[in-house]
DNA sequence: CGAAAATTTGACATGACTCAACTGGAGTGG
DNA sequence: CCACTCCAGTTGAGTCATGTCAAATTTTCG
């Protein structure tokens, strides 16, 4: 199992015998369980991890406490403080364990590396960062443009896979309402 | 003026005068008029944009009919739906001038090229990416989190070089309220 | 089974929307 | 130089979606 991180990881790419034993130390497995926080806000943030399985979020707490739900991660996703961590700053997100997990860790320093060593693995994180730019992208989007209704619909048919393995209140903060108006609209609907 | 197009748009980057010549080859200076559509929701989007100086914004129409702005860019911003872009796609955001423009057009396939020529060039998209998926971050915790009077006051000070060169109404259809929202917030700024 | 957590329901408050009318400039042409 | 028009912005009245707070109900899990 171990033996195959690099492969699960990066999944399309080919590597040579060597390249392969250099990708597989640079990849750290490790597991958390529901509840716990992988990090904090206000810490730096080193790292980034590969869900291998399980179920993971990052939400921001607002002054006033309110909590609010950037992304869900489930198996074969990445996850972190993207901001912070590409830019080496303070992480303004936490991260939280939804369902118990097992991680890949990849530190800022050895991605460095890696792209050194590997020009087709700075490809593979470009195309990755294409693609999650484009789900944000699409988020802001439906964030502006739909009403709460439909964003839970538009989750529901996007991601139903997530669905299964959160909370209605997580996924009440993900789409920016409460779990009030999340029941409601679910109430709504279940009728028709 | 033309031939420094390469170094304004990889202002970091120090070329050797063949890969200079070679990226400037692939750089092509528009001048686009206000009002002009550069794109059109239901293209494919060869190309990307970098604006020398002038004003553009990219934005999503609604089955119903509403506009909702997803980004301004004004001097040494780059502009593009990403999305489609990336993807080789179909288009869904059109791109508008709102201040008469210059623009540096570099294609999908010249980017490639240039990807495989010159490494950096990877690595400085890679790193542009990231900095835009911060900001994109940004505003969907910010759409999520805040009252679309915070969400203004936001925007004033992330932004106070763009609020010149736009009107209300467009700003209006980037903080996704209405125009007569955005009045009533900025009388009641005025006030105190 | 029983306690804690999650969800639902009800009554009411509020922020933002809609539609319609009005105001104030910036051109434009007689 | 005035009258006209167009466009952007403002204002007002009424409506609607979603929030708040409190309580009831259902589900989960030790």
């Amino acid at each position: 199992m171990n033996d195959s991180n690099a492969r699960k990881v990066f999944r399309d790419l080919d590597f040579t015998a060597s390249e392969l034993v250099l990708v597989e130390s640079k990849l750290e497995e490790i597991r958390v369980r529901k509840g716990d926080l992988l990090l904090s806000a206000g810490q730096s943030v080193p790292f980034q991890y590969y869900v291998v399985d399980g179920c993971m979020r990052t939400f921001f707490i607002t002054d006033a406490g309110r909590d609010f739900t950037l992304q869900f991660a489930v198996s074969d996703w990445f996850i972190s403080d993207y901001t912070a961590f590409f830019t080496s700053g303070i992480s303004i997100l936490n991260i939280e364990c939804l369902q118990d997990a097992t991680l890949l860790k990849l530190s800022h320093q050895s991605m460095e590396e890696l792209y050194r060593e590997i020009p087709a693995i700075e490809t593979f994180f470009r195309i990755k960062m294409e693609r999650f730019f484009g789900s944000f992208q699409k988020r802001i989007l439906s964030d502006l443009a739909m009403s709460a209704k439909e964003k839970y619909q538009t989750f529901l048919k996007t991601y139903p896979d997530i669905e299964k393995h959160i909370k209605n209140y997580h996924l009440a903060s993900y789409l920016g309402i409460t779990t009030e108006s999340l029941s409601r609209i679910r109430h709504e609907l279940a009728r028709a």
